[in-house]
DNA sequence: AAATATTAATGTAAGCTTAAACCAATATAG
DNA sequence: CTATATTGGTTTAAGCTTACATTAATATTT
């Protein structure tokens, strides 16, 4: 056995069988680190690039008309003040653009260049293709109550925000 | 719709379903973020403390005997030199210990002091009732699945990383 | 035994991330 | 209309994280 799965067994391997959710949280948690590691190691060495700046990019290629600052937020789930230095970089190099929205003189609009929708483009095959031979043993049923768990881990994590905020 | 359950679903809308490993990858990211979201303010609500520092609790709490700096490095899936840093801090506020192996004078073994423990204790608690409170709609049947899941993807990445060694 | 390679841990520089404070513009309330 | 609250975005300080270089000790080769 791997080393890394060794030590993610051995993780597990004095928590009682009641604790369930932890059980799984820290299962989904080495299987994510996996994967972006992977993700990770792909965009240094095929493209000297790092994943924010890469997620950015990605965000700007699925909404053509671009979005403000605070969606770019929501969208990657990070805050503002982040994405204000990662979009700074990006621009800088010239993949990013900003433009002054009409309607609301505190905001812009982030588009990408020309040069950063190629950018994305070479990456994008890349890393769909990586992604899918990660997945590539995963069944279309499994796949569905997969997303169905995590519908239900996500909708619990929701419930309890509003809770919080009454 | 809530708001980050709405941005989620936006971001799927464009992609293909037959790219379902990207699908599938995005859907876990964004349920990881939001339940590691939920674990931080937690953290710093009630303890004022970091996710990284709790997890090295952690993880010396689950092995009595302690562990070497290696170890904790492959356990929490992070660089040895990070390590470094969260653990001289912990060190430093007196949780944790590091006392030299007889087998080998480069390494030293970190176990909790008396304090550490007692913090995690109190931690640990609230940590576990939160992932409990999470997972609690997902049934036995769902998990054991999920978990099956998770072990196809982990298997892929061992594999990718065995072939890319060779 | 001496040379070589590997391993344990730390140091460094760069980049990422956050929470909180802040500023400016817009929206709301009285 | 004016006061107040909210929102869009940046800044700041602190902490996290990484990859890579380094040092010292152990293992392996020859």
């Amino acid at each position: 056995m791997s080393k890394s799965l060794h030590i993610v067994e051995q993780k597990l391997e004095h928590i009682p069988h009641d604790k369930e959710g932890l059980r799984l949280w820290l299962r989904i948690v080495s299987c994510t680190q996996m994967v972006e590691q992977e993700i990770r190691t792909m965009l240094r060495d095929k493209f000297a690039t790092t994943l924010p700046r890469f997620e950015l990019l990605c965000a700007l290629d699925r909404v053509p008309d671009g979005l403000t600052m605070g969606e770019l937020s929501r969208w990657l789930m990070v805050t503002k003040g982040n994405v204000t230095g990662i979009a700074e970089k990006l621009s800088e190099d010239g993949f990013i653009t900003r433009q002054p929205t009409p309607t609301d003189r505190r905001s812009f609009v982030v588009t990408l260049t020309a040069e950063g929708r190629a950018l994305y483009k070479q990456m994008e095959e890349s890393y769909e293709t990586l992604l899918e031979c990660l997945f590539v043993d995963v069944s279309p049923d499994e796949s569905d109550l997969f997303t169905g768990v995590l519908a239900k881990v996500k909708d619990a994590v929701e419930q309890r925000r509003q809770e919080g905020e009454g």
